[in-house]
DNA sequence: GGATGGTATTGACAATCACCGATATCGTCA
DNA sequence: TGACGATATCGGTGATTGTCAATACCATCC
């Protein structure tokens, strides 16, 4: 047996499923998207693109950061943000992996295990 | 105002943002893996992948037929899962879409907005 | 028809999440 | 130093999620 009884909580194991789930929220994805268009943007013209608070801006932004997704550099009284170039440059590496030839057609063969229909 | 005060609940709107949701596990994006492998796999071995029970690979995979990510059809006893081209062409859309030119330096200028430091 | 095996659904539970108001922190300016 | 603006953190709440055991569903074989 893998699993034991305690529910070992192993969620988010994987380093790239943590970078989808950063990206995997419509404010975090349009302030990705925001951050896509420019070279930095300042934390203050994040509220403009997004229906939230400013808690609520900030902890997304939080969430970016702690997934890869951002980096951030306090000037003054401002704190601009920028894409990180490793996490999208690995967000593209992913979709190429997953996409290698977009191959349509479904097989027609048996299963590879348990293989007596 | 926009938002008013019962919480609109106007979660997931973004059907991108969906989309990355479906890959925000470590369990579907293994499953992703094996079907980016191959021509489809028989939903009986996805078991061997991944350490949950026969239940939870099911309920993943219904996320994943949910967001788009995979298309299945029932072949006598068996159902056979394939990636979905759609989404995984939708994928790589964004990920360049994220990733325009990789651009490293941050800018050195002022807020767009506020500008007034 | 009954047994068998693969898959989906149900129900329940703990963990996580998105959100906000209130408040704290930090830097600048008068 | 004190006021002020920008941002982060704290505490709480309701919704969502991942997981499993039990069970139902469906197709095949005897």
């Amino acid at each position: 047996m893998i699993v034991n009884t305690i529910r070992p909580m192993k969620r988010m194991t994987d380093p790239d499923a943590l970078l989808f789930h950063g990206a995997a929220d419509p404010t975090r994805l349009a302030i990705l998207r925001q951050l896509a268009g420019g070279d930095g943007v300042c934390a203050c013209d994040f509220t403009a693109c997004c229906a939230v608070a400013q808690p609520t801006i900030s902890h997304h932004l939080k969430v970016l950061r702690e997934t890869g997704w951002v980096r951030s550099e306090r000037r003054a009284s401002f704190v601009w943000y920028w894409l990180n170039a490793e996490a999208a440059a690995r967000f593209r590496a992913i979709a190429g992996e997953l996409a290698p030839a977009l191959a349509p057609p479904p097989a027609r063969g048996l299963p590879v295990l348990n293989a007596q229909a």
